[in-house]
DNA sequence: TGAATTTAGTAAAACGTTTTACTAATCTTA
DNA sequence: TAAGATTAGTAAAACGTTTTACTAAATTCA
């Protein structure tokens, strides 16, 4: 019963139609014109059709040295936003012909140095790598290897390499520009500890845009715990003129509603809120909360884009350099 | 600059060592015992350590016809509830060497047929799947070709196969019980209209646990929108009776936290509510929502342990049929 | 008409493994 | 000491493609 369906390769279709493995080749590939006439052309594509032909994927690998994959290594494809782009780039891939795999790195250098280590044979065509921190050394040598390698979410500012990213100055500076122009006047910053630019940046971006900047930034892994949502009450406790929060990150903003909460602060009665990265939580939370929601479609566009032009032309004369902008989604938490 | 490192293949080693292909070959797999001589085992293994040598996972495909690689095919991957199943049992399957390749249904017939025509090929090992709905013949079909396939999150009840699921009757039994226990007399139950056993499973465990069942079915794509929205409110209409709601996804409850908003409905005093599936948005709302969390990564270990024993052993002898209970979570939305 | 060109196709090597079937040398044991 | 068993290894085929270099026949053109 259980009869694996035995796959037909091109030489039994070879034998069957009476014509050569090369022909049967040169029909799939598209390199008959001007070599096999249209008559045998014809045949051979009928037969494929009946029977249902498909290449065997792991002897064109071989082969060519290709292997129609992409890995996309993300921070956490757990993370709504990581998996949201993810899947976006899955479906534009498909359509190409591509698989996408994906990894998680969880932020962690060592994760990310197995990983790529796990990939780094010929199994792989090119890779959209969100790095981790402190991963500069790393990429620079990925890239070196020649393969096309595309960051996603941040880049380095010190590095000529491909990149698809939010404009995070931009996005802060409006976000900032929003808050005042709501009547906020004593705007604070909660960011996190870290040299990502995504990180860098919105904490760049929101100091060049008010007078006093007051900041506090979270470690990375205390994020939601004890030590992290202490800092933030002693932040807040230091401050006692501030009006309103910008929180860098979704998961910030999510530990910060809570310390919040537990502190009975109102908002946006004593403390309004704005917070990057929008997902359901934010909007169906009372009050709403007002985000800088990211383009994630137009993101995995241009990743996929980008990523199969590399493949196409190669790594070199074409540069896959994005920087697009976030749009603000003003709810209930800033209506002073 | 840009150099390709320029791959070792088992030939490469062969002439470097003066030994055959076929001897290192042995000693890469294990089978060097009783047939090659420690000294020459342990000159090929520090060999290989020192030159990084990585085998082509192309060439062991075409070779031994298996690929290291498992398809999991979710509902939607950017779902909160799949994407973090996802991600654990990458975790587990990179530990045995098999990598990971999801893909979206979106709960449609045809997108499934599509993602498993693209995957049929010898390109795969196992498919790990949550069907869409009327999926039973194709499901059926899929198995019949004998790769491993394990269901996920839904199953057949006239079909023999492997899966792994919630056992939901029990589950919404469970939390119909805590619902009374807190004092709740008339309890509602919101589903979603559709034959998936999740869905049939948890009607029917409300249906045997109140003694008058009053219920609306959602249809799938409406969910959220106008139509489903104006099912519930017409529902909650017809229905003033009620003291309590049971949703049965978390999309669900999620359209329906904006209804209960909406119409200005105060949780827990007027209307208790309790929902499937776990999320941070239920532990944040105010007030927070009681859930029913699945084990997810008891989840994943089951998938991924299933999967392995079946690759291993075979399909035919091992059964995986895993029905794991959820937990439930009490917050404030049920407490009057 | 005959040389040059075009058309229509093929043979065979190569990609990098795994595995079967073999050999040659050494070791046991009766 | 001779036959059998064990040890230590190897040659070569096969997996299913792609591609280079070739040929033979038909067509063109001066």
């Amino acid at each position: 019963m259980k009869r694996e369906k035995q796959k037909v390769s091109i030489k039994d279709i070879a034998k069957e139609l009476g014509v050569s493995i090369t022909t049967i080749s040169f029909v799939i590939n598209g390199k008959a014109k001007n070599r096999i006439s249209e008559k045998v052309i014809k045949k051979i594509e009928d037969y494929i059709e009946k029977v249902g032909y498909r290449p065997n994927s792991s002897a064109q690998s071989l082969r060519t040295g290709k292997s129609q994959t992409i890995v996309f290594m993300a921070e956490d494809i757990s993370d709504p936003f990581f998996s949201t782009v993810a899947k976006e780039m899955e479906g534009l891939a498909f359509k190409h012909g591509y698989r996408i795999i994906y990894c998680s790195t969880e932020n962690k250098k060592e994760r990310a140095l197995e990983l790529l280590d796990l990939f780094k044979d010929k199994e792989v065509d090119a890779f959209i790598i969100t790095p981790p921190e402190d991963f500069e050394e790393e990429t620079r040598t990925l890239i070196a290897e020649g393969k096309p390698v595309v960051l996603f979410d941040r880049y380095y500012h010190r590095m000529d390499h491909h990149y698809v990213v939010l404009d995070n100055v931009v996005s802060t500076k409006a976000a900032v520009e929003f808050l005042k122009s709501k009547g906020f006047k004593n705007i604070g910053f909660v960011g996190l500890k870290s040299k990502l630019s995504p990180m860098e940046d919105r904490l760049k971006g929101y100091r060049e845009s008010v007078p006093v900047p007051k900041s506090v930034l979270i470690k990375f892994n205390s994020v939601g715990k004890g030590v992290g949502n202490k800092q933030l009450e002693d932040f807040l406790d230091q401050h006692p003129e501030l009006d309103a929060l910008l929180f860098a990150t979704n998961s910030l903003a999510i530990a910060g509603l809570r310390v919040l909460k537990a502190k009975n602060i109102l908002i946006p009665a004593e403390l309004g809120v704005a917070t990057f990265d929008d997902r359901e939580l934010f909007e169906l939370h009372s009050p709403s909360i007002s985000v800088i929601s990211q383009p994630v479609s137009a993101l995995a566009k241009e990743l996929i884009k980008g990523t199969l032009k590399l493949l196409e032309i190669g790594v070199d004369p074409f540069e896959v350099k994005k920087s697009l902008k976030g749009t603000l989604i003003p709810r209930a938490s800033t209506e002073k």
